[in-house]
DNA sequence: TTGAAAGCGCTACCAA
DNA sequence: TTGGTAGCGCTTTCAA
């Protein structure tokens, strides 16, 4: 209907008008090229800032930059994991000047319209955390030179990863059950065929195999609190002799879910059954939990993660890198103590 | 080091070229426009296929078109509603083909450089939920006529939004509470100067001294579960004359960090005192909690955010305009019952 | 139905 | 130190 006549934004060209120059001028007073004269610099920044210029980054960056854009691709926040990463996220990006396209963010495989935005909007880089398939995604960002480092995750063809040692973790963990005297460990997996899950589990049973005590045993879990929470209701509706002593969520919030259950089942946590999980999220440390954990050094997954990329933005032609960070052991009331 | 050969995009007119066609009738052919003859149209896009050829969507924006970019300005999410808040508008936003800028979420304020994103990034749009002072940044979109919808909070002086109603909400919960006999209610705050805070316990209020009960009192509260967990421990340290019998945490995660606390303290829940919330949050339902709340019906208020910010990118100018959507009340165990 | 040309806002290059 | 010109990739007149 109406002509919105939307307030109209102040650009290069208005403003070298205004102050009777060349535009190349004026793009280069306000991005402090020191060959112009402060007076002609100090004049055109007070006429930007009267008319409320602002840059368009879109046509800076499609004359040849970057777009300061980073794509982040997110799975299911169902485990509070992942917004944790995301805030560290945003605000680490910011510091560096940069923004984030925010992608996915829900279960299920990304999708390929979600892939290819990241091409479509010329991100810089891509941060990828998504548990599904994001082998697809990290490979057409490979095909047209997106640089992807993924976080969380490892990288089975292209890119870059940073992750925590879930080996070590899980072998950490193992141990510190081993050593309070459980013998009868049970693991709840995550979703099928993700690395991160298969690693944590890999090096629990690992430490419990050496130690000459039968493999523990395996409950199917998932991504979030209900699915660990099926997985505790199986677990202690085991006839007695089954049951195990120390249960394993490989991610905090499934341990959390499986310790609801267990103790509303009339299990004792750590009395009857030792809980330890691994993310180090923020809940598992509250009262009702109190969460023997392996804490991932998010701040400096995400670090690294941004130092991987920006190297590689930098044009630099460097090989895929992967980094393992450690993770930090945190005793608390969920497990008993040796 | 190395000049980084990163692989050539194909262009409208890298495909024009190859076609022996005009640019312009590859730019109308990838875009369907009618007028185009089946078989170029068809050549074209098989071209376009091989070329693994991706528009350039800044290109398209600088043109004069959308940008396809709304800005998503979340506070903290030490408040998991509104990392549930964002998953829902990352959905829903992918499902009108948009995508989402991230900015701030974290605490404090919006400082200037992120609001200024909004501008540079030519977002065609804006949601804002941070608790912070948002209205700066709102003033900003409104300056240069960038629609912004807030969700969850009320428009002080620019802008439509989308919120709860709060207000009914916190008698909702009054009401449940006082049909169960509760005499002596406390309220657990939220950030002060939050509308979505002093509403509910507005509401929450006005309903107990309608029953010519006294004012309840009022605990400094915060943002996430230590917030909470902190008025919890000043309750429970109170001389039992003065105690509540019943406590609202104006959202769930306080409630929850309050319920903690004063389980903690021995009390029992709903045994001595009664915890109710609102939000609606995963967590609130698990079992440690089996939070009384009232939902927020997240799904229908990012539909509608979304539709009001559409509506307004459409063109039209329309008047800013108000949406209040009803909660829905959610009896659970953490409250006694009438 | 298609083509040629202009221009979105910006920066880079080459002159002056 | 500044100006002019060209061009990024795309769409949109206006012609043919």
């Amino acid at each position: 209907m109406d002509d919105a006549p939307l307030p109209i934004r102040a650009t290069v060209a208005s403003l070298a008008r205004r102050a009777g120059v060349a535009a190349s001028t004026v793009s280069r007073a306000l991005r402090d090229d020191p060959r112009i004269s402060p007076q002609v610099r100090a004049r055109i920044a007070t006429l930007a800032a009267e008319a409320g210029y602002t840059p368009n980054v879109l046509a800076r960056t499609l004359v040849g930059g970057r777009s300061g854009l980073i794509g982040l691709v997110l799975g299911s926040i169902e485990n509070p994991f992942y917004a944790e990463l995301m805030q560290q996220t945003v605000s680490q990006a910011a510091a560096h000047g940069l923004r984030l396209l925010l992608l996915h963010a829900g279960p299920g495989p990304i999708e390929d319209a979600t892939a290819e935005a990241l091409l479509q909007y010329r991100v810089d880089g891509c941060l990828i955390t998504s548990a599904g398939l994001s082998s697809r995604a990290a490979a057409i960002c490979a095909d047209n030179g997106v640089p992807v480092v993924m976080v969380n995750r490892v990288a089975r063809l292209h890119g870059s990863a940073v992750s925590c040692n879930n080996l070590a973790a899980g072998e950490a963990l193992a141990e510190l059950l081993l050593a309070a005297g459980h013998r009868r460990p049970a693991i709840v997996s995550g979703n099928a065929g993700t690395s991160t899950s298969t690693e944590r589990a890999e090096g629990f049973a690992r430490r419990f195999l050496a130690a000459g005590l039968p493999a523990p045993a395996r409950f199917e879990g998932g991504t979030g609190h209900a699915a660990g929470y099926a997985a505790g209701q199986a677990i202690a509706a085991l006839p007695a002799p089954q049951q195990p002593d120390a249960v394993f969520g490989v991610s905090d919030i499934l341990a959390m879910g499986a310790m609801d259950a267990l103790r509303e089942a009339g299990l004792r946590v750590p009395g009857d059954v030792s809980v330890v999980g691994m993310d180090g999220i923020a809940a598992g440390a509250h009262a009702p939990y109190r969460l023997t954990t392996v804490a991932q050094p998010l701040e400096a997954m995400v670090a690294r993660g941004l130092d991987l990329l920006l190297a590689r933005i930098g044009g630099a032609r460097l090989p895929d890198e992967v980094v393992l960070l450690r993770g930090a052991l945190i005793r608390r009331a969920s497990a008993r103590l040796p």
